[in-house]
DNA sequence: TTACACCTTGCAGTAGATATAAGGTCAAGG
DNA sequence: CCTTGACCTTATATCTACTGCAAGGTGTAA
């Protein structure tokens, strides 16, 4: 019925020093404990705890979960917050993949130079004719 | 000729805090300095700090460009670690990019999901049904 | 009793900077 | 001569999201 961090952790397949630190940095509240200082987790810690981790995988960041459940502590929805957190991490992933893109071609590219001009020809006056060869 | 920080700085496009930073770290040797103790910069200087620039644009760690600088320290020709470094870097990448326009579908799912159920409809057992949606 | 897995706290470290505080230097303008 | 302002100095803290480690306590089974 209620977990100990180890059981709660392996559940939810994250670390216990992470749900710790969920702990000290007020995203999770303070469990209850056993008389020996063993944590001990409920139903309702697990639920939310899932819920941490959906929007970790969301892309939200601690900061923005943190501000997500202070909405749920006052009793509000807080999705209009959410679909912009979200909108806002999508945006930011579409420039990432064309940066990435990008980046590839270049990587690709370098790659390509390393072959054109074999090693060993170092000129004293470069440190690496591949990584001079960056746009 | 002899450049200050900040005018090496504005140069590359960096912050003077950041060429501070790569000197204490043992990418850039100390530089000459004034008499009132301000960084003086030369031309090689200026080199050896596009260079990390450069390589920092084609992904390399600051660690993986400290190796190069090293081995041409040495006099030896980085290009076949350069080719590893940037070989493994292009994987990376690759990886990357596949994981983000997975993560850029979900969140685009997510997004639709909130258009859905209007928000203001929240239940008391529910963070937020958007991310309680997530995969 | 001793081995072992598990738990506790507290502190340090990661990458790659960026920010802040408290102060020194230097040239120009009043 | 004095002040203003831009620039420089160092040292230290902050950021994100954890992870690792040390030193010790707990609980159970052989």
């Amino acid at each position: 019925m209620k977990l100990r961090i180890g059981e709660l952790a392996k559940k939810l397949g994250l670390n216990a020093q992470t749900i710790r630190y969920y702990e000290r940095i007020g995203l999770l509240p303070e469990p209850e404990r056993t008389e020996a200082g063993y944590r001990l987790y409920r139903d309702e810690d697990l639920r939310r705890l899932k819920f941490v981790k959906n929007a970790r995988n969301a892309g939200l960041t601690l900061g923005e979960i943190k501000e997500v459940l202070a909405f749920h502590e006052r009793g509000e929805a807080p999705c209009s917050y959410v679909t912009g957190a979200i909108a806002r991490r999508a945006e930011e992933v579409d420039r990432q993949i064309t940066e990435l893109t990008k980046f590839k071609k270049e990587l690709d590219r370098l790659h390509e130079q390393a072959r054109v001009r074999p090693a060993g020809e170092a000129k004293p006056d470069r440190y690496c004719h591949i990584i001079e060869s960056v746009r």
